[in-house]
DNA sequence: GTAGCTGCAAACTCTTTGCAACTCT
DNA sequence: AGAGTTGCAAAGAGTTTGCAGCTAC
């Protein structure tokens, strides 16, 4: 059994074939799927899946802590399967969303959050860019 | 004049009544509003203003740089007339937006795309906190 | 058996757009 | 005069929800 599907047990889920196949999805993602995505991904392997279905199971994922939300300044989110804190880079000639994670960065936030009187809860960085091409650089 | 008003101006856009209402809601904004927001402030200084003309406004802006759009995790976007640049502090008990600058944050992210290979073409930092309440802190 | 889950379709929210009338320049 | 702008209402995209039937427990 995956890992979502004894996470979602534990909170009292029903372990239903659709909800199986749509965790089946998500813990494949490698990447950062829209709803439609995961949906499509879904029919696949069972095309009679709704998408009401993929909207309700993402949201219960995401209260339970399980998925976490994006919204990359696009019109519809995205979400991905919960893994260590790390960032993203939006390649902005591709749309594909690169992950990294950085101690300088981590230590700076907290050192910015207490110099103004707040204790961090959450935070988001993205950085958006272009790939450098020039493979002759000086 | 203000200043909103001589960009559009020098943008070629006509200075409509409408447009005049919204920039100058706009120029006074001290927060980050919703398009509603707007549209209601718009509307108690011009009552027949449609929210419409409030999102085409907002976009023309968006797209001449004179605003700035933004999704704080919201189902909705805000906007705020561009300053230089700076990150948010949201404070999750109230809502309020704080902004902040940091040079340290800004070559950090420089340096992390440029290590990932990439150019740095914008990026978005939003830290989420919580007030530090205690008066005596040890 | 029953609480919870599902698919469907309708509803909802936020945003965009076609159009005829209007207004800056 | 004419291109650009407006309000209105309708349409679009993304998401949520009411409901009757179904399913895991």
């Amino acid at each position: 059994m995956s890992d979502l599907e004894q996470r979602c047990i534990e909170a009292g889920l029903k372990m239903t074939g659709p909800r199986k196949t749509i965790l089946k999805v998500l813990g494949e993602a490698g990447d950062h799927p829209s709803v439609e995505a995961v949906y499509e991904r879904a029919k696949a392997l069972d095309s009679s899946i709704s998408i009401a279905t993929v909207y309700r199971t993402l949201n219960m994922l995401d209260e339970l802590d399980l998925v976490t939300r994006h919204e990359f300044n696009e019109s519809f989110s995205r979400y991905e399967t919960n893994m260590e804190h790390h960032h993203h880079l939006i390649d902005l000639e591709t749309g594909q969303v690169i992950e990294f994670q950085n101690k300088e960065l981590e230590l700076l936030k907290e050192k910015i959050a207490r110099e103004m009187g707040f204790e961090l809860v959450d935070h988001r960085l993205e950085l958006y860019g272009r790939k450098i091409k020039n493979k002759a650089s000086k």
